[in-house]
RNA sequence: GGGCGGUUAGCUCAGCUGGUUAGAGCGACUGGUUUACACCCAGUAGGUCGGGGGUUCGAAUCCCUCACCGCCCA
């Protein structure tokens, strides 16, 4: 028996288990013999992290293709698994050893802060797949992997050598963005500008051999910046070559007051002449424009910094060089230590002082931040690992112009190119310790060498060498170098690692066993579907298209799902600050699983964020609730599956239809899977469920299933069974909880075994079909919605049955009258059904098809408002005649639309006009208005 | 500054390649306890499809332009 309600809390583990029992999810399982492979790589979540919306949203999706295609039998696959999310997660242990008041990583030492983090990685690192179960993601668990196991680490290792071996990684001195807080470079894509109310100052710079005199225009030249600490690292002030104001002084040098470095004003073009004076000072240690500047002109670079972007002046050798030292001593007293902030306060009041200040502007402007560690980042010069990934996006660009690798929504592709076309170097090196260790090695003299093992360096480094090399920490070696001990040889390993989104890059085929041949990657590479956000298109699509092709020669998806971003109720970005955050498991809580996928499925079109309602979420779950009540009355009246029914041999008009339908909905869900057009799958299924089977052929079938007649009770019955089976098929990938009970209840009920769970069940291929049979079912169906329309206008008190005269009917009509009679006299409230040739005086009317079905309720019937009733629609159908003539009379129109949009404009007009005269005859058969 | 997207019922959103009476859910209003379901049933109201211009016989849909909103990149 079925219990009252559908308890998603209770049920939901349950089926789990279930599935989990089975080993459904495993690759390959429930396929049909020699079936075409389909896979899926999940978009690795951080190992620490926990299920927010766009999981669910992402996974939801997927687990709907991977059902979908499971259910129609290929040989499926979805590979789960984790990042280990480097910056993010040794934040996070760092936190806590602070929080506790433990030593900090650098007291610790790597290995043992190392064992810390795996020791948090293996106490957090399941709370996201945990979740994700919760969700119902069909994933192959027994798969699962993490991008710093063994086996993904030896992929890891693979690329880097190969990549260095080949010249496409390489190592080079070049700004880049240093995080001040978390001393670590980081790429182009962590850096996130945000505007900043700050200032632009503009300084006066003194030219050289000129009495500065702050009045006199002609004795300095004006630079305006936002970063006033930077000038204690000027090495030149820059002009445009074509700005005349400046032509005389290009060339001469101006003083940097303070501290006297003299630098030289150099003509180029990077200098706006728009902007500000006209004149700009250059910083190439602290800017990246800057830093090309200088190139271009051989200016100095001063770094002024040191790696926390702290001032660092004394003993800095190139800050000191060409300045009088001990005029400085002050100043470099002063200001040692200082973070940047503070340094820049100092500076300024100095400079203004000295008269050195023309003015001080409010300015808002872009600043760079680090979208970890959240201070402004540093350009800092500094030794990095760099891949060249111009060579590599290549290939990867070539792949989706060819079409081998679609984006859908295409126009993503736009956004995949603009950014392919125009790549830098990607920084790959982090000073981080968590993380994929950069396999080189550094000898004394300053040989690097870069293989997978210390025993392959040693084999080409003994040669090297000509003599037997040891290994020793940082350190040790840079010790032992000093004290150039005789004949030993020490090398030290790189102590930094990798870019988590390095071996993330790799993600669809490391996890499949690369560089080993395996079977899974032969069968499951190239993958089918990559569904992610538009966010991580740079970060990681395009990675591991430039990484598929480059290692594997083949792209890595066919097919790259890009899906919305999900926002709260009023549009907003989620995020934790504004404290808009919608908790998925909450939801799951509150709803169950099904309810959220349901409507994170059914808002899912393409190219729209998605905005989440609970009121939304609460709609989806009491959908869910109407299905299981539905076929608890399908089985409180014996609705029985039958393994033998044969569709095409059922015979009531109303089981035609119904079933006709259930084919239809059938190819709209498949149709919209395929499209990745989730919503409406979601809403056809909705609708079907819904409107039609409950709505209408539950409530036709009832005195089919209550009367007596026990061949049609039998067909009915079974029919019923047979339909909500179809249901449960085809709403399983998006509601597989529920789904999944009822496939076991009704069979249980039914005394039969089902050949397979839900998940397994083969999806419906297009069947019984018979466009006759809509016809008689819409008749009655229209028939039955004008009475309730009409009684409830004019006013007939509810309790009221009302007899029905129909008039003008067919011959077919009216035997279809007599075979529904029992259903029309139930849901329309009618005592009696008639025909007529002659309408009754002064009844409500309404006019359905060729026929005018009348209900002669004289003395209870408004008569007012049914006049009005019917005044309004005849108004209505004559403004659309009208607007048909005039189409029709148009020569334009006749002459240029198709002829078959001509002839449905005619037949239109026909069909409007023999409406209209029936009801304007059925006015006229009211009393006159009194 | 460059690019992308959005603006349709009170709210959240559909509406694909131009011809629909412009739809759904929620909310509102009216009525309902008829033997699955009040997480329900029946019915009703509510839209100059952001403004303007154009293409077309015909535009919510295609083009241009303006306004506002959002995102990405400089």
């Amino acid at each position: 028996m079925f219990d009252k309600t559908y308890d998603a809390a209770a049920i939901e583990p349950r089926i789990r288990k279930v599935w989990q029992d089975a080993d459904a999810f495993r690759a390959g399982a429930g396929a049909e013999r020699d079936a075409e492979a389909y896979s899926i790589v999940i978009p690795p979540p951080n190992v620490t992290g926990s299920l927010h919306m766009g999981h669910a949203l992402n996974n939801t999706l997927q687990d709907v293709l991977i059902r979908f295609e499971r259910m129609r039998g290929k040989d499926v696959l979805w590979q789960p698994g984790t990042d280990h999310a480097g910056i993010a997660t040794q934040m996070v242990v760092e936190r806590q050893l602070a929080e506790a008041g433990e030593p900090s990583r650098r007291e610790m030492g790597r290995e043992k802060f190392l064992e810390r983090v795996w020791a948090w990685k293996e106490q957090s690192g399941g709370a996201i797949k945990g979740q994700l179960d919760r969700l119902g993601a069909s994933c192959d668990w027994s798969r699962e992997r993490f991008t710093m196991d063994a086996g993904l680490s030896e992929a890891v290792l693979s690329v880097f050598v190969r990549l260095h071996k080949q010249g496409l990684i390489y190592r080079d001195k070049r700004l880049v963005n240093w995080d001040p807080k978390l001393l670590t470079a980081i790429s182009d894509l962590e850096v996130e500008m945000k505007e900043v109310k700050g200032e632009l100052v503009h300084f006066r710079y003194p030219l050289a051999g000129k009495t500065f005199d702050p009045e006199d225009p002609s004795t300095f030249v004006v630079v305006a910046t936002t970063r006033p600490e930077t000038m204690l690292g000027d090495t030149g002030v820059a002009v445009h070559p074509e700005d005349e104001r400046f032509a005389d002084v290009v060339g001469t040098k101006v003083v940097l007051p303070l501290f006297g470095r003299e630098i030289e004003i150099v003509a180029d073009p990077y200098s706006d002449p728009e902007k500000g004076s006209g004149a700009v000072k250059i910083t190439p240690a602290h800017d990246f424009n800057d830093f090309e500047v200088g190139k271009r002109h051989k200016l100095e670079v001063i770094n002024i910094f040191d790696e926390q972007a702290d001032v660092r002046l004394a003993g800095n050798e190139a800050f000191l060089a060409g300045i009088d030292q001990d005029a400085v001593a002050d100043l470099i007293k002063a200001l040692e230590g200082l973070d940047r902030f503070a340094a820049r306060k100092w500076v300024v009041a100095k400079m203004e002082e000295g008269g050195y200040i023309e003015k001080i502007e409010p300015h808002v402007h872009q600043v760079p931040f680090g979208d970890r560690g959240g201070v402004p980042i540093e350009p800092f010069l500094t030794d990095q690992w760099y891949v060249n990934a111009k060579r590599l996006a290549g290939p990867a660009m070539d792949a989706v112009r060819d079409g081998r690798t679609k984006f859908v929504p295409e126009n993503w592709a736009k956004t995949y190119f603009d950014w392919m076309e125009n790549i830098q170097p990607w920084c790959v090196s982090r000073q981080l310790w968590w993380g994929h260790q950069i396999p080189a090695w550094y000898g004394p003299d300053g040989k690097i060498f870069v293989e997978r093992s210390e025993a392959d360096v040693r084999r080409t480094a003994d040669v090297h060498y000509g003599t037997s090399v040891t290994f020793a920490e940082r350190e040790e070696a840079l010790a032992a170098w000093e004290r150039e001990d005789d004949g030993s040889i020490v090398l030290y390993r790189d102590e930094d690692v990798l870019d988590t989104w390095f071996s993330s890059a790799l993600w669809p085929f490391s996890t499949l066993g690369w560089p080993e041949r395996t079977p899974e990657l032969r069968k499951y590479y190239p993958t089918s579907v990559l569904s992610t956000g538009f966010d991580i298109i740079f970060f990681w699509v395009a990675r591991m298209m430039m990484m598929g092709m480059h290692f594997l020669n083949q792209e890595p998806f066919h097919t790259v799902y890009i899906h919305a971003l999900v926002r709260d109720e009023k549009g907003a970005k989620m995020s934790k600050s504004k404290g808009n955050v919608v908790d998925p498991l909450e939801l799951m809580d509150e709803f169950g699983a099904d309810a959220l996928r349901f409507t994170l499925a059914a808002m899912a079109a393409q190219g729209r964020d998605v905005k989440i309602a609970k009121a939304r979420v609460q709609g989806y779950r009491n959908f869910a609730t109407k299905l299981w009540n539905a076929t608890r009355f399908a089985d409180l009246n014996e609705c029985r599956i039958d393994p033998n029914f044969d569709p095409s041999a059922v015979r009531a008009t109303l089981s035609r239809w119904i079933m006709t339908e259930a084919t239809r909905t059938g190819r709209q869900v498949t149709d919209a899977i395929e499209a990745y057009r989730f919503n409406d799958a979601a809403a056809a299924i909705y609708r079907f469920t819904w409107n039609t089977f409950c709505d209408w052929y539950l409530e036709l079938v009832k005195p089919v299933l209550m009367g007596d007649d026990g061949a049609a009770k039998a067909e009915a019955r079974v029919t019923t069974a047979f339909v909500i089976d179809e249901i449960l098929k085809l709403l399983h990938p998006f509601m597989p909880f529920l789904t999944e009970e009822l496939w076991a209840g009704t069979a249980e009920r039914a005394g039969i075994t089902r050949e397979s769970l839900l998940v397994h069940a083969r999806w419906p291929k297009a069947g019984f079909e018979d466009d006759d049979a809509a016809g008689e079912i819409n008749f009655i169906v229209d028939l039955i919605a004008s009475v309730r329309s009409v009684r409830a206008e004019s006013n007939v008190p509810a309790s009221v049955e009302a007899e029905i005269v129909v008039v003008g009917a067919s011959a077919d009509e009216e035997a279809w009258l007599v075979q529904h009679d029992a259903a029309i006299r139930r849901l329309a409230r009618a005592s009696a059904i008639s025909v007529s040739d002659v309408a009754p005086a002064n009844a409500a009317q309404a006019v359905v098809g060729n026929v005018v079905v009348c209900l002669p309720l004289e003395g209870i019937v408004d008569l007012a408002a049914e006049r009005a009733r019917l005044a309004k629609e005849v108004a209505r159908l004559e403004k659309d005649i009208e607007k048909i003539d005039s189409r029709l009379s148009n020569p334009k129109f006749l002459e240029k639309a198709e002829a078959e949009k001509v002839e449905e404009q005619r037949e239109k007009r026909a069909e409007t006009e023999a409406r209209l005269d029936k009801l304007k005859a059925a006015i006229g058969r009211l009393e006159p208005a009194a």
